[in-house]
DNA sequence: TTGTAAGCGTTATCAC
DNA sequence: GTGATAACGCTTACAA
């Protein structure tokens, strides 16, 4: 603090009251006769008093503020999902910390525990990386309201609102079948097994390949550590060294699919007429690609407004019934997986 | 609160010891005999006590929190700063609150004013969309430590990290009159006058010009109120239907250039050999793009851990002189400007 | 080295 | 309707 804070004290004296009636007339408190309403406002306005929120959070237990727990804040998907959580949150008339996992187990581990200074919020949004199980596993601190973000099948115990990844996934691999497409590769696929979303990605790829009749090639599923451009751009690369070819790619991300689609390109290759590519998020960048990129969009206005309503009803009432919300998502066909009728131009 | 949480108190008691000596032992204070200091720790992990930050904060007048106010957080450019401000924020011991203005003028002026919640934090680091003039014009609260970020000249009054916008711009159309490009439009240009980076790159462009003995072609700038893809392709649509057509467009951010680079594509040119296009920002994005998009790259993580360096500074001192830092930048020639190697008959 | 107690600026429980 | 005053949980003189 840079100059000694006006106080509720200051004010009171100033006005000739005390300092309960202040506190009345700054929480508007109902019974306050208009006069001293008026010679109170006077003296706020007069010393330019500004209401302490620590102090009142000390009081209350109530900060206003959530924190947001993702595993990085600059891909689209997050950006995007932050975007539309600090809007919301705004409505319910809270604030949002950003904090980021870096991927990190432990560090998921650290924040929800509540190593950290948890008690500065009124709850958590935590969209995780690791599997329901290994979330299950940790010992979450049962202190501070938690609703999860992302992850399909939570056994009850949290809210959470969820997508379906394995649906979404076998939806974007159909959609690929259906153009009449059938050596098709995938990347994004993990090496571990603890990481969540990679995991349903590849059971819903491998779901759709199994109804159409469709072998698993090995060779066709190229693990990504992360789910960047830089790795999309790496696996498309090791995928087209591959005999026979791939003659379409599903990326577990749209990240990924770009990448691949630039590696594609420099390749001489044209999309979609030797290989399609499909994402999964939907990003703008996406739409403005060309050519332009089919995916799976994922509507995350609903999952923040939905997650942060359900964290508001949370505060509100700890012990209500955990609900579970399943966001929708549909595949969006553009140009990298149109059925091929013209050249795309795109060199 | 789900339930009446631990205090000091409470391990005090269950240690036999006072809360003093509690407090001495979790702050690691060094004058604490080894046998009361095992037996506190063992009762502050059986009763599981966290300490409350609240009830520290209130005490120190510190919150360990900083606040980040940006215009929007998804564009990648800012949320690429968030990333690095959160990073660097976490080295120096803090987190990090994100607010968006919306490019609400008048939000703008609330949050810095401190109308909301502002001595949660111990620090501001705000983007303002506003010009220097406007910014000065408001009564800024002098309350709380503040860094400015992006805005090139301020008069010393506060600390800043700034980009030399007019230079960053200037270089940009100066790369593409080295290109020989002779008809050069720029895309978004602002109509009105209190927002700060538009004017300053459409100076530079309008300089870079000058030097080159070029006209100023009024068809030629086109103005967007956002800096988003959409503009950018609305605008370089209807710069296409210009005669005689510009060679080239310098667009003042990058998502801007995307678009343009789309509407070009559709309109069934090519890049750069009818139109080259250069963005400023950098993002990754660009590098993927095919043609990729020549830029002037913002090195944000110099920004970021400077800001936050200067604001932590301050926080420490509050009435030490203020610093101004300019950040680098550089252009980033890709294939969107490369030099035209095929055949074209056009100049 | 450790205990006692006085705040930090609110809100809320009593009285009047 | 308004005034004292006790918390909220912590840090930190001041004592011991």
């Amino acid at each position: 603090m840079l100059r000694m804070a006006v106080t509720l004290r200051d004010v009171a004296e100033a006005a000739g009251v005390s300092v309960r009636t202040v506190s009345n007339v700054v929480s508007d408190f109902p019974h306050v006769s208009d006069g001293v309403r008026r010679r109170v406002r006077q003296a706020i306005e007069d010393l330019d008093y500004r209401p302490n929120p620590i102090a009142r959070t000390l009081r209350t237990g109530r900060t206003g503020m959530l924190a947001l727990i993702v595993p990085e804040i600059d891909p689209p998907y997050f950006s995007g999902l932050a975007r539309n959580v600090i809007d919301a949150a705004a409505e319910h008339g809270y604030r949002v910390m950003i904090d980021q996992t870096g991927h990190d187990h432990d560090r998921e581990r650290e924040l929800l525990t509540g190593g950290g200074r948890t008690m500065l919020f009124d709850g958590l949004l935590f969209s995780p990386i690791v599997t329901n199980a290994e979330l299950l596993e940790m010992k979450v601190s049962r202190s501070v309201p938690l609703v999860l973000l992302g992850e399909y099948s939570f056994d009850g115990q949290y809210d959470h609102v969820a997508i379906d990844n394995v649906h979404a996934a076998r939806q974007a691999v159909t959609h690929l079948i259906n153009l009449g497409r059938t050596r098709i590769a995938a990347i994004g696929t993990q090496p571990l097994e603890q990481y969540s979303t990679p995991l349903q990605r590849a059971s819903g790829y491998h779901e759709a390949l199994r109804s159409a009749g469709f072998d698993r090639h090995p060779a066709y599923q190229i693990s990504s550590t992360s789910y960047s451009r830089a790795d999309g751009y790496a696996a498309a690369a090791q995928l087209l060294a591959v005999t026979p070819q791939p003659d379409a790619i599903f990326c577990f991300s749209d990240l990924l699919a770009i990448g691949a689609m630039a590696a594609i390109h420099d390749a001489g290759l044209r999309i979609p007429t030797d290989i399609a590519v499909i994402g999964i998020d939907d990003i703008e960048e996406g739409q403005y690609a060309r050519p332009s990129l089919s995916s799976v969009s994922i509507d995350t206005p609903f999952i923040a407004s939905e997650a942060v309503r359900l964290l508001a009803a949370r505060i509100d009432d700890p012990e209500s019934p955990t609900s579970q919300i399943l966001a929708p998502h549909r595949v969006i066909p553009r140009q990298s997986t149109a059925v091929d009728t013209e050249p795309t131009g795109n060199n």
